[in-house]
DNA sequence: CTGCATCCGCTTCGATACTG
DNA sequence: CAGTATCGAAGCGGATGCAG
C-alpha cells in the first residue's frame, strides 16, 4: 500500500493517501461522526476486516484520522477525523456533487444504503449561494427499534447551513430515508404525501430551494474548467 | 476493473469510475488539453501500456473522455475530456488544493515533474475571491530545444482568471518551472532574481496575491466541515 | 513510430477462520 | 468486539510482440 506515483503533483500525493479501495468511504463515514471498528465494518458493507484494519492504521499513521478511547464504562475506542482529515471536506463535497449524476444511473436493488447518508447529502448539497430564510427539520424514520435521526437545514444570505439541533422554526419533514433524500434532490414534493409534514406547509414546499443538486448535463458555468 | 462498491452513494459511484490507479492522473493531463496515447504514457511516467489502454477504454466507455481523430496529415488521434469529464473540474481542483500540503513533505529527487503542471497549479490555486487588477504573464523556460510554455493570470473582482493568451498588461515572469511554481505558492519572490522579470516591477512583486495556496495547518473557516 | 494486446511474476484484495 | 492469519483470485508493472 505504500504505493508511490513518484510525481511532484498534489493530485498524485492525494491519490497515494486516499486512492486505495475503501479509503474515501472510510472518510465518508467519519464525516458523519466518530465510529467504532465494527460500525465501520457494517456501514462499509463488504470490506474485509483485514483491509479495514490496514486502511485505518495507514490513515492513522498519516494523521488523517485518530483513535480516541471512550470513557471508562465502554471498553472500546472510536476513530475520528483529525484536522488534516477534516480539511479534505471541500474536496469530498465536490466529489459527491459530481458523483450524484451517477446515483440513479446504474442503480441495483442490492445497493447498500445507510439512513444517515441523508444528512451527509444535505451537507454536500447545501447551497452556497443565498437561500430563502427557511428552517426545515428532517426526521429520518428508522422503524420502531431505533429512534429517528434528526437534523436541520437553515437558509440564509451566506447559503444553507446544516446542523444537528432539533426544533426548527418552520417545518418538520419525517419519512423514509430515500423519500427525504428525494426532497433534497428536488425529486420528491414534500407536500405530496410521500413524507409526513408538520408546521408551515408553504415553507416545507420550498425545502428543495435550500439545496442545489445539479445532475448530469446541466453544464453550469458555476466554476471555470480550463480553456484550450 | 468493473469493481462495484454496491452502495447508493455518490462518493462510491465516483470511486468506481475514477478510483483505480492512474485514472485521476489521466484526467489531470487531459485538463491541460487533448493528448495522444504516447504523450500520456510519457507524462504519466511509470504507467504500463496495458493499464493505460484499459483505463482509456474504460473512461471512454463511461463517456468521461473521447477520442478525436486528428486532421489527415497526422495518422493518429487524441484523447480529450467530454462535458461529463470536464464537470469533474471543481472536485479535481479541491483535491489538488488539499494535496498541496503533501507536495514538499515526502519529496524525492526522482519525482517526475512536467513543466506545464505549473499552468495547472495556476488554474487550481487561482483565488476565487477578489484579487488586485494585475495581469501577469508566465513563460516557462524549456531549454533551447522547445519553445517556452506561456500563460497569463488576470486578477479581478470575481477572482483570478487564467488563460492562454500572450501579452499580459503588467509584467512577464520567465524561468525554470519549479521557480515559477514557487511564485504561485508565494515561496519565491519574483523580484529576488530566481526568475527573469520584464515589465512593471511592482506589479510582478504582487504576483502571489493572485493565488491562494494554503498549506497544512491553516485551518481555514473558508468552507464548512460537518459539525458533531 | 504509434497504439495497443499478450504473457509473466509480484502485489493487492476478499472471504473465511481464528485469537485476545 | 477488535482485530490478525491464511489462502485463492484479481489487479498491476514490465517486457515483448505486432499490426497499421
Amino acid at each position: 500500500m505504500p504505493f508511490r506515483y513518484a510525481q511532484f503533483c498534489p493530485i498524485a500525493r492525494a491519490s497515494e493517501l486516499l486512492g486505495s479501495r475503501w479509503s474515501l468511504l472510510i472518510l465518508r463515514e467519519l464525516f458523519l461522526g466518530p465510529q467504532r471498528f465494527s460500525d465501520l465494518r457494517r456501514r462499509l458493507a463488504g470490506v474485509s476486516t483485514s483491509v479495514l484494519a490496514e486502511r485505518l492504521r495507514y490513515l492513522e499513521d498519516r494523521s488523517l484520522i485518530a483513535t480516541r478511547p471512550l470513557p471508562p464504562p465502554a471498553a472500546s475506542a472510536v476513530y475520528e477525523l483529525t484536522p488534516d482529515g477534516r480539511a479534505f471536506w471541500p474536496a469530498f463535497r465536490e466529489i459527491a456533487r459530481w458523483g450524484a449524476r451517477y446515483m440513479v444511473q446504474g442503480l441495483e436493488d442490492s445497493d447498500h444504503f445507510e439512513p444517515d447518508w441523508v444528512r451527509l447529502a444535505a451537507l454536500c448539497f447545501a447551497a452556497s449561494h443565498e437561500t430563502p430564510a427557511l428552517q426545515i427539520g428532517f426526521r429520518i424514520a428508522q422503524g420502531s427499534r431505533h429512534p429517528d435521526l434528526v437534523f436541520r437545514a437553515t437558509g440564509g444570505p451566506a447559503g444553507t447551513r446544516v446542523d444537528l439541533e432539533e426544533h426548527p422554526n418552520d417545518a418538520i419533514l419525517r419519512g423514509e430515508p430515500v423519500a427525504l433524500l428525494g426532497v433534497i434532490a428536488g425529486a420528491v414534493d414534500p407536500v405530496g404525501g410521500a413524507v409526513e409534514l408538520s408546521g408551515d406547509r408553504a415553507a416545507a414546499g420550498r425545502a428543495a430551494s435550500l439545496f442545489d443538486l445539479e445532475l448530469a448535463g446541466s453544464e453550469s458555468p458555476d466554476s471555470s474548467p480550463p480553456v484550450h
